[in-house]
DNA sequence: CTGAAAGCGCTTACAG
DNA sequence: CTGAAAGCGCTTACAG
């Protein structure tokens, strides 16, 4: 590889001792509009970028934070490398993507090691590795920055997006509500998703204000996965009388209660009515299109990132809004 | 940030030079057993990761690569993402993840930046940057080795790993056919997209293989996109007499095909069958679930990481294999 | 506003 | 098999 300019070639045609040229890669202050211009000119004939070893090994930042994440949806996954990148890149630093094993016995370690190796000036974790308390209680007794995106455990504490499960899971059962329903049944995620039993929790609040008892037979338990959407809806159907319109915890379990729906030829949303939560890309691929609520994962992503490196000091708690999107799925209640 | 141990501590604590510790980090000949372990029993101790900027300032090599991709679907991207990951991993290899427009007019000289600020050892692209003749010819220049997935121009050269579109698609035209379908309608992808012409291609020569004239007005022209699909059904539905099978360059464009069918009422795959191609999530997600072709994304990408990194120096160039994934989407022609 | 010195934590030649 | 020296390309104090 050659051809790779360096800081001292700068300073040579620029004219000016290489200790300048790194005044105005940094922005200090203290160097003359002139002297700036034409350094400046010089950088961008050369094409030149500092390296980024050289700056972490001399510095004391390097400009790069991690984002950790440990989640099967390539959806969630996606918009939140995107939401976080674009902030970091905006903002000057570099974002390294992290997939990580939550479950992994030498987890905090290895972390650790990886904050070392990559001297990394912050860590943006995602769920489900917000809710690892040693890994927490090791970043604050070593006094690494981090923000956690959608937290459970010590949610009051240090830095956070997240978004209103609850309000957001009562918002999804009234509409069914409004529709007519009083027989709606519940598929809830996996224990141990925070998020789980918060919408849980939503749905149940929303009917009581109902005033319609809540009924645990109603709800049935499955993982946030395709099949187990199905298998849910499967017991409920069973049930007679049937509940007129099925919430699930997500929108794959959703499209799997729906796919049972077209396998028995109950017809949606005449015979039954079906909503999901996350809008993902499913969410408006499957017929009929679902019923959900959407969860700003790009901009709670965004917003970590921002909390971390921007300007913003002033709220380290941010709950960014979430909206309700009505399409075909969910409709009157037919008894 | 402290605690921070280096090189020193540990050479001070085993009681050899810092140079013997590095001998033993990057497993090079010429040091004792006995010292070796050591060595390795202090590194472990003290959870020790050489600092990435020093080895990349020091040595000639940084154990650093970037994806660069540019592509709208999060399911292409997760898999593409673990594939190249878990490879660069394994092999001790750290993997930058680039998203990048591939449309910017500065697109080669921000790509020599990068690899200039990261330090970088290698590239792999992903479509449709495996297209730029100008940053392939700017990374041959300057002698940065690259691996191309699925790449359309320059097919021959380089390092790649690719998938036979045109053999794939004639499979799931010879699989229609074999229902007894003649009447079989082609979605196509966009025309930047080397593979939508691969695909369209292999479905025309297995027509004609089976003696059934090529039909351009069976042919319509989508973008990939769910609603692209869509409305490509439309068109072809409103023929009279209406295609009995539609084969769409992939599944998004599928399951909008699907979509229309269910909104007209017209049962698939009784009275008509719809084929798709990656083999996403989305496959298994709709209903009737879709026959597809599953695209190897995740291999192709650990196989283009191994092909640059790895003691593969055989065979530069890599096919990996296809499979037909036969679902309820398709049956039996009905006329 | 500008510069010369020291040093970050490693690897690369070069000795022994 | 092991070690002392030089240097990678920058930033951090410290001077002027």
């Amino acid at each position: 590889m050659s051809g790779r300019p360096t800081i001292k070639e700068v300073s040579k045609i620029a004219g000016v001792s290489f200790k300048t040229v790194s005044r105005v890669l940094n922005n200090e202050k203290h160097v003359s509009e002139e002297t700036r211009r034409r350094v400046e000119e010089v950088v961008a004939r050369l094409n030149f970028r500092p390296s980024q070893a050289a700056r972490m090994l001399a510095g004391r930042r390097s400009f790069q934070v991690a984002l950790l994440y440990d989640n099967p949806s390539p959806y969630y996954v996606y918009h939140i490398q995107t939401g976080a990148q674009q902030r970091c890149t905006d903002l000057g630093y570099r974002l390294l993507l992290q997939p990580i094993d939550s479950q992994a016995p030498d987890l905090v370690p290895e972390i650790m090691a990886l904050i070392d190796e990559a001297h990394l000036d912050g860590l943006i974790l995602s769920p489900p590795i917000t809710e690892v308390a040693a890994l927490l209680d090791a970043l604050d007794a070593r006094g690494v920055p981090y923000v956690r995106i959608a937290p459970g455990i010590r949610a009051g504490a240090g830095m956070a997006t997240s978004m209103d499960d609850i309000a957001a899971a009562r918002e999804v059962t009234r509409h069914l509500i409004g529709l007519g329903h009083r027989d709606i049944a519940f598929i809830r995620g996996p224990e141990s998703h925070v998020s789980s039993a918060n919408r849980l929790q939503g749905y149940r609040l929303e009917m009581e204000a109902a005033g319609i008892p809540f009924d645990p037979d109603l709800v049935v338990a499955g993982d946030y996965s395709f099949t187990s959407g199905s298998q849910a809806a499967r017991k409920l159907l069973d049930r007679k009388p049937a509940p007129t319109a099925i919430f699930a915890g997500n929108d794959d379990m959703a499209a799997g209660a729906l796919a049972l729906a077209h396998e028995r030829d109950i017809a949606v949303p005449d015979r039954l009515s079906i909503a999901g939560f996350d809008d993902s890309d499913l969410a408006k691929a499957v017929w009929p299109p679902l019923t959900t609520l959407r969860q700003p994962v790009h901009e709670l992503a965004w917003a970590a990132a921002d909390l971390m490196l921007g300007e913003n000091t002033a709220e380290p708690q941010l709950v960014l809004d979430h909206q309700l999107m009505i399409r075909a799925s969910t409709g009157p209640a037919f008894r």
